[in-house]
DNA sequence: GCGACAG
DNA sequence: ATCTTGTCGC
């Protein structure tokens, strides 16, 4: 069950005091597991003053094990993301971007998102305007919902950017497009939603599986899943390691691939994507600098 | 049944 | 993603 992440987040993170029944959260197999304090014996005792067997250094479970077994907690979000693919457009791109964005999310902790949006000139790469924008964390990371985490935070600050006529013709997001397991990455859901043309970049493989072996730079390598070509793999030099790109919305798998080729330099990642990311933990590092 | 798992 | 020191390489 996916939504234990959700219970061992609010585990690590919590306002614990003295009061607190956070000590009651076991493991299934009935071991303590860890405890806020750093000290698993102290949550034992505290067990144990309330009158709970402890045996072994294990506690005796008083309730079925299958009491909380549920798989209803994402089914749907699930089904919103499996309505997601029939609503994108994967079309040629229109025009030809005279500005292309890099978007990106940083943590300053746990329950604070900061995003980062920079518009590049197509042409140059050179940054044109840049902002940020930091955001409560509303929801846990779960893999393959990351969209339920940082959409939030990235259409208000694409809604900044708008207001202030810095809206990139075609938008880079960190993390993927179409390269899902339901083609529902976050930016699938973000172009979807913004109605922009997007490129989904991800640094690690989601799912679907493409042989990278002599992966020359520039070269772009298909990333199958269900007989489907759903993103590509790239790199920028032979030596560094691929990153993946995918159409979000309003673009071609063609395009992505273009696009990514054509903002690649030195960096591992796309230029807009590179720079977002940059942007995005400089400004962490000053948000951590003044809470001080 | 077990492992894998974007950021 | 984030926590962290040194360290290998251009």
């Amino acid at each position: 069950m996916k939504a234990a992440r959700w219970i061992g987040e609010r585990l690590l993170d919590h306002d614990h005091r003295p009061t607190c029944p956070c000590h009651r959260v076991v493991r299934k197999d009935g071991s303590p597991g860890l405890y806020i304090t750093g000290n698993t014996r102290e949550k034992l005792g505290l067990l144990r003053a309330e009158g709970v067997e402890v045996a072994d250094g294990k506690v005796k479970p008083d309730f079925p094990d299958d009491r909380f077994t549920t798989d209803r907690p994402l089914t749907p979000l699930l089904d919103l993301q499996c309505r997601v693919p029939q609503e994108l457009k994967l079309t040629p791109l229109r025009k030809e971007p005279r500005t292309l964005g890099g978007l990106d999310v940083a943590y300053v902790d746990r329950q604070t998102a900061v995003a980062a949006y920079v518009q590049l000139d197509a042409e140059s790469l050179e940054t044109v305007w840049k902002a940020t924008l930091p955001l409560p964390v509303r929801f846990p990371y779960v893999s393959g919902y990351l969209a339920f985490r940082e959409l939030p935070a990235l259409l208000a600050l694409a809604g900044h950017a708008r207001a202030e006529n810095h809206w990139a013709d075609l938008v880079f997001v960190d993390g993927n497009g179409i390269l899902h397991p339901r083609r529902a990455g976050i930016a699938a859901c973000f172009g979807l939603l913004a109605e922009t043309p997007t490129i989904g970049i991800g640094k690690t493989l989601l799912c679907g599986s493409v042989d990278v072996t002599d992966l020359a730079a520039g070269e772009p390598r298909l990333v199958m899943h269900e007989e489907e070509p759903i993103g590509a793999a790239l790199k920028c030099r032979s030596t560094s390691r691929p990153f993946f790109a995918s159409p979000g919305n309003l673009v071609t798998l063609d395009d992505a691939v273009r696009w990514s080729r054509h903002c690649l330099t030195d960096n591992r990642l796309p230029e807009p994507i590179q720079r977002a990311d940059r942007l995005s933990k400089q400004e962490v590092r000053d948000a951590r600098k003044q809470k001080e």
